[in-house]
DNA sequence: ATCACCGTTGCACATTATGCAACACAGGAA
DNA sequence: TTCCTGTGTTGCATAATGTGCAACGGTGAT
């Protein structure tokens, strides 16, 4: 691992919470502010950052230029916007969201915002938690045995409410459920007060790809009323799969 | 200027035009593969890479999550996005961008598409060159006199047609010219066939901030024809910079 | 089973990243 | 205008980390 571009890396996650100046990066890092600014000049020569008038840095185009490239790399949400906008308007004008499992985490890759006042907080790219959402559970049910094994190795069981999964055990009964039903729910496990129903979506081979979930605050729909659409969210991610199956021979 | 960051980011701007092996990645990088490899776990521990079931290697998704970040962090996007597409159904359909400067070159923070078939190549995210394009042109203008000549200096007049300015002296004028009448255009300099005028936005203290351009193919309007678009743009740029000084205060 | 290819690990040392001291510059106050 | 403060920048020496080598491990095809 190279402790230099490990620096350069939390500069970038740094900015993306807001603006710094040399001195705040470099205290920020721990680091002499020569070291610092020897890094942050370095990023701004290939635009990953930028500096305004006043010296403060920010985050640079070539965040937002690469960005759209990698979204676009995920092929799978074109696919499946069409089918997210329609689960979103059967469902209600719940919230959907599309993800697909990346290096220990579920990503967010495409989301129908709820037509409702009360919603959860969610952003495309950002990581949700395996344990604690539909969406992860079924991703890592989906996943093949040994690296399962590896990835919920390395699961931090952090609670988010009084119902999050809280060890290893209980999270592979949770799995081996999700594997038989074909579907898993998050029952106010990440947030309190919502539920979420997820679904896997599959290539030709069978192969989990990405997932889908509906999302409800409590006080639109009780626990049961969400799994009341689990046939509906099936039915979207088997017409994804079908679709994806389609495109891809 | 650090070399492992600087290796570690052409790896991702690599990764932009797609994915790799860890044998590619070293080759193009010029090392070893196993310094570029751990470039690459460097890099996707934090998720800016990601790799896939055959170890090929992809951006990853913080690059989407930080990209979304950045360019939000660009609040004029949202003060001018009515006035561009206001603008864009004025002049019949033409192509309509709204670019910033940053570190060398003009990039292109908003475009609202041409309707028509015959149109320019343009992404949010990418630079286009200072000396070639109407923003450049505009954007250089308004910079501070120190600033622009230290920029100017950096420019390099490759051609992209017959038409492009080819030095500095050529350079200057167009910018004395520009700064004059407010505005300034882009006469089939960057690409055959396409002219673009450009203005500037400005901040509550007059400085220029962004440039707005419109874009259009000879086969639909000749050089006149575009020019006979700046009274409209300049309506456009003045709204915005009214919008934003009204935002400001 | 063997082979070829490619990713990974451990080690030593070559090279670069780092911090220090000094300097330069800009802005504000007197 | 001058002075002071704060912050960014430069040059140098050395400490530490990045690098390449050799060997190994794993996978897929034959």
């Amino acid at each position: 691992m190279s402790q230099s571009l490990s620096r350069a890396l939390q500069i970038l996650i740094e900015l993306g919470e807001g603006e710094r100046s040399l001195d705040e990066v470099a205290a920020s890092l721990q680091v002499h502010k020569t070291t610092a600014m020897r890094l942050l000049h370095t990023l701004e020569a290939d635009r990953f950052v930028r500096r305004d008038d006043r010296q403060r840095y920010h985050l640079g185009s070539r965040l937002f230029a690469l960005g759209t490239i990698a979204l676009a790399q995920h092929a799978i949400r074109d696919v499946a916007q069409p089918h997210l906008t329609r689960l979103a308007a059967e469902t209600g004008g719940q919230a959907v969201h599309l993800a697909a499992y990346e290096n220990g985490a579920a990503i967010y890759l495409a989301k129908v915002e709820s037509t409702h006042a009360v919603r959860m907080y969610s952003r495309v790219g950002l990581p949700a938690a395996l344990h604690a959402t539909a969406v992860g559970k079924v991703l890592v049910a989906g996943l093949p045995r040994g690296e399962q094994d590896a990835v919920i190795a390395g699961i931090d069981f952090r609670p988010f409410t009084s119902r999050t999964i809280a060890d290893a055990a209980a999270y592979r009964e949770v799995l081996a459920r999700t594997r038989e039903q074909g579907w898993a729910e998050d029952a106010a496990e990440h947030e309190d007060f919502i539920n979420c129903v997820g679904a896997p979506v599959r290539d030709e081979a069978g192969r989990v790809i990405a997932a889908v979930s509906v999302s409800v605050p409590d006080v639109i729909l009780p626990r049961e009323g969400v799994r009341a659409l689990v046939p509906q969210l099936l039915a979207a991610t088997g017409a994804i799969s079908a679709d994806w199956a389609g495109r891809s021979s």
